[in-house]
RNA sequence: GGGCGAGUGGCGGAACGGCAGACGCGCCAGCUUUAGGAGCUGGUGUCGCAAGACGUGCGAGUUCGAAUCUCGCCUCGCCCA
């Protein structure tokens, strides 16, 4: 065999080579390249402390891509950044009495030089830190743009209030069915605030577009769920109570209206108190109590008991003008529709077990053609095949052309009209929080709310604020910070003291990216033409809705303002899988199961840890973190290690096609699996290359040209996913620096396809024998020997054969006559 | 409760209408090494001495042919309620 090298010891050269790829600005995108332009964005993390295995194998994916995208000819874009205001710094300074400046500083710090230690080719000179008041400078002005279009208002709005710790919670800090405070324990309760919003559901109906983007199925999917749009009628029902106006309700199925035997009002809605009578308001205001310290998801849950209380108020049907009965119950919810629904308990699975809890009337209006009706259920299918019954004038009438017509009788009559609602909410960004972008307005007794004037931003966060849990936001016991003048009168005024939703910060940050030292603007509208979209962006799953909805509302409403000219912010978007602990749960610091990184590169390099990720499974799949074959990847760059510096004994004489189909072929599928996200497959296309190398070295053929081209090809193609082992063998081998400033290989065709292929031959489809052919053997030919077969004679026992099915170059299928 | 997705060797997975189990881990045998928890070579779905039979959660269907498509069921995961 051949003398062996020095053993792989990554260990010796993977930080000179990170420290040459910096030093020479390797990876710096040059706005000025004329190239195309390629901009490649994974999400930017928050600066927890510590990347985690997660954070690599996030990472990694598109790393892979980039670099390839780069070998092909692109001028890549490919930022990295950190999510850095948020609530984990406040908890820090409250818990341990560090500042979130110097704790968020010295995590951001720390995480460079481990992000550094991945070896990712991430232009570092366009970091953005969203806590930078160079950074929060620009979200403050975007608050303004908003405001000025009227896309930012404040209203009051129910927030989940801790009375213990007298502080408002967010919603995942309400824990359990019985909402308690995570810190206390104790119950929350919901509180009226004033609080800034922004108006997302003025582009619901846009936002449900995804014709012009290649996105993920689910994540469309789930975002079409979130939206929510429904289409339907608004009709007014008078009610029979002096000075009380008629109650409105929200329906998708007016069709049905016939069969609204009584009114259901959430709890919440305005006209309770109103229409309650004496009698009852004992008994209703403890249901309404009750009611609200429930959980949404309780209220909406379809299995449980159905309860309510009658109002002893009525309605009129303003079809039948029957009276019927006022109820509220807390399946209805104040926050959808109109609060209000009519109850049609004969098409209604909810209004059904309502009704016979309750012993309401059930009058069924609607009947399929053939006139059978369930019973003791609702009739709930919506097809065309469904005619209106018991419905006055409209009996008879197609169920599906009873919609628009009913609706149209109601409008004529001034008692209802077409409405669409959606599920989706405006955007509420107000945190009674520290460690946020201030919002940047005062407040002037006298003009109200104010804009803070543009060249008066950043609205700097004070730092000598206290952090002991008083219960509101340290903001608001700080002087000097709380105290204004108005911009319009100069006057004393009060400075808003909540601060953003860090959402807001996320929505444009890859805007930042394009010209990230522009101290003059939010971004260089040239830089932001020249960049944006981005081509293809990387990141969870978890973040489908919220964060992508709000990037994609930002483009759109800053798009109307002229201040961007296209109208999506990603044009491709994949997601990665999440890496579990071994013990199946999610990682985190509490659970004790989380993978430090730092340990198996000081074991393996960075290359070992890359690959080893990537070849864990499909990429968008992750799983749960098992370590076990870590060392066969680490043996595989081993294996390259000894095949790329193998030598022959002069020019090795043999047969080489072999070898050069095998090289040619892991052009082509590594280059696929690639721009796939197929990295797992990639790995093994690599492994097969390898492993024909070594056969080939052992066969006396390392002197080949042959052998040097499958080498170099190994190392060009390897070098996306394991940047340092193949710059250092490349390097060795005497080609010229950098391995990742080469071109791209390209496959010979000729050389993807083999000489002779297996065909297998099936009787009855059943793998009986095999034929080796040459691949353009003619279809006639490839009948006739296997025909010829003993085994697939055996089993034709003298008949002739029913059948031959041809696949060209799959395969060949005789059925037989049978028995 | 609804929606979406997934169930393949001892394990991670590959194939996604055409040779099931690529590639790797683990395991077994051998070689090599002063030694090895290092390296190399070969074997490894199950049953069977073999011929062969069986085999992709379970059950049906479509097809010459199904892990792959369709329907029903079971289990798990995610999202929504």
């Amino acid at each position: 065999m051949t003398e062996r090298g020095e053993r792989y010891d990554p260990r010796t050269y993977e930080s000179g080579w990170r420290d040459r790829w910096a030093a020479d600005d390797l990876y710096r995108a040059d706005d000025d390249d004329p190239r195309d332009k390629h901009y490649l964005l994974t999400m930017y993390p928050y600066p927890s402390g510590d990347l985690h295995i997660g954070h690599w194998y996030a990472a990694t994916g598109p790393d892979i891509v980039a670099r390839m995208r780069r070998m092909q000819g692109l001028n890549v874009m490919f930022p990295m950044g950190f999510d850095s205001f948020g609530l984990p710094a406040e908890n820090a300074a409250i818990d341990r009495g560090v500042h979130p400046w110097d704790w968020t500083e010295s995590n951001v710090e720390r995480m460079r030089t481990q992000f550094r230690s991945m070896g990712c080719m991430f232009d570092w000179s366009r970091e953005v830190v969203t806590s930078d008041p160079s950074y929060y400078r620009w979200t403050q002005w975007l608050f303004l743009q908003f405001f000025k279009a009227g896309l930012a208002y404040r209203a009051m709005s129910p927030v989940d209030w801790c009375p213990k710790d007298q502080v408002v919670l967010a919603r995942e800090q309400v824990e359990g069915a019985d909402r308690h405070c995570w810190r206390c324990g104790t119950p929350v309760i919901k509180r009226d605030l004033e609080q800034w919003f922004f108006r997302t559901t003025r582009y619901a109906d846009e936002l449900l577009d995804f014709s012009r983007i290649d996105w993920p199925e689910p994540i469309r999917l789930m975002q079409t769920n979130w939206i929510g749009r429904s289409e339907g009628a608004e009709i007014d029902f008078a009610v029979e109570a002096d000075g009380v106006a008629p109650i409105r309700v929200f329906t998708t199925r007016p069709d049905t209206i016939f069969g609204a035997t009584f009114m259901v009002l959430a709890p919440e809605h305005p006209a309770v108190a109103a229409l309650t009578t004496d009698d009852r308001r004992t008994e209703v205001e403890a249901y309404v109590a009750a009611a609200r310290r429930e959980t949404e998801i309780e209220r909406m849950g379809t299995e449980r008991e159905r309860s309510g209380v009658f109002i002893s108020a009525y309605a009129v049907n303003p079809m039948t003008e029957e009276r019927i009965p006022i109820w509220i119950a807390d399946y209805v919810l104040p926050t959808y529709g109109t609060g209000a629904v009519m109850g049609v308990p004969a098409h209604d699975e909810r209004d059904y077990a309502f009704a016979t809890g309750y012993d309401l009337p059930i009058r069924y209006v609607v009947a399929p053609r053939d006139g059978t009706l369930p019973e003791g259920e609702a009739f709930l299918p919506h097809t065309d095949d469904e005619v209106l019954v018991d419905s006055g004038d409209f009996t008879g009438m197609a169920a599906s052309d009873a919609i628009a017509a009913i609706t149209e009788n109601l409008a004529e009559r001034g008692q209802g009209a077409a409405a669409i609602t959606y599920r989706i909410r405006d955007w509420l960004i107000s945190r009674q929080r520290y460690w946020g972008a201030p919002i940047p307005i005062v407040y002037c007794d006298e003009h109200g709310p104010q804009p803070v004037p543009e060249d008066q931003l950043p609205v700097l966060l004070p730092r000598d604020v206290d952090f002991a849990p008083t219960g509101v936001s340290p903001l608001q016991s700080h002087a000097e910070f709380l105290n204004a003048s108005c911009p319009v009168c100069g006057k004393p005024a009060r400075r808003e003291t909540d601060t953003m939703d860090t959402f807001v910060d996320s929505s444009w940050y890859f805007l930042r990216y394009c010209s990230p030292h522009d101290e003059t603007r939010a971004w260089d509208p040239e830089a932001v033409i020249r960049w944006m979209p981005v081509d293809l962006y990387t990141g969870g799953a978890e973040h489908a809705v919220l964060h992508f909805l709000y990037a994609r509302f930002f483009t759109k409403a800053l798009r109307d303002m002229q201040l961007l000219d296209f109208d999506e912010p990603f044009s491709a978007v994949r997601n990665q899988g999440q890496i579990l602990g071994a013990d199946h749960h999610r990682m985190s610091k509490s659970r004790g199961n989380v993978v430090n990184p730092d340990d198996l590169t000081s074991r393996f390099g960075s290359d070992t840890v890359r690959c080893f990720l990537m070849f864990i499974g499909p990429w968008d799949q992750g799983g749960p973190w098992n370590p076990s074959s870590i060392e066969g990847v680490h043996r595989f760059l081993g294996r390259v290690w000894a095949v790329a510096q193998a030598s022959g004994s002069g020019p090795g004489s043999g047969e080489t096609r072999g070898l050069r189909q095998a090289t040619h072929r892991a052009i082509k599928e590594v280059g696929e699996d690639f721009a796939q996200f197929r990295f797992n497959t990639a790995l093994s296309r690599l492994m097969e290359l390898t492993n024909a190398l070594g056969s080939a070295r052992d066969d006396g053929l390392a002197g080949t040209d042959a052998y040097a081209e499958a080498v170099d090809t190994l190392l060009l193609l390897l070098a996306p996913m394991a940047p340092h082992i193949s710059e250092e063998l490349w390097s060795r081998r005497g080609k010229p620096y950098s391995v990742h400033q080469q071109t791209w290989p390209t496959y010979d065709p000729a050389l993807v396809v083999s000489d002779m292929i297996e065909l297998p031959v099936q009787v009855d489809g059943k793998l009986r024998d095999r034929l080796s052919v040459a691949p353009d053997t003619a279809p006639e030919e490839i009948e006739r020997l296997a025909l010829a077969s003993e085994r697939v004679q055996a089993y034709l026992k003298g008949r002739a054969p029913r059948k031959v099915v041809q696949i060209p170059g799959r395969l060949v299928n005789i059925v037989t006559p049978g028995e």
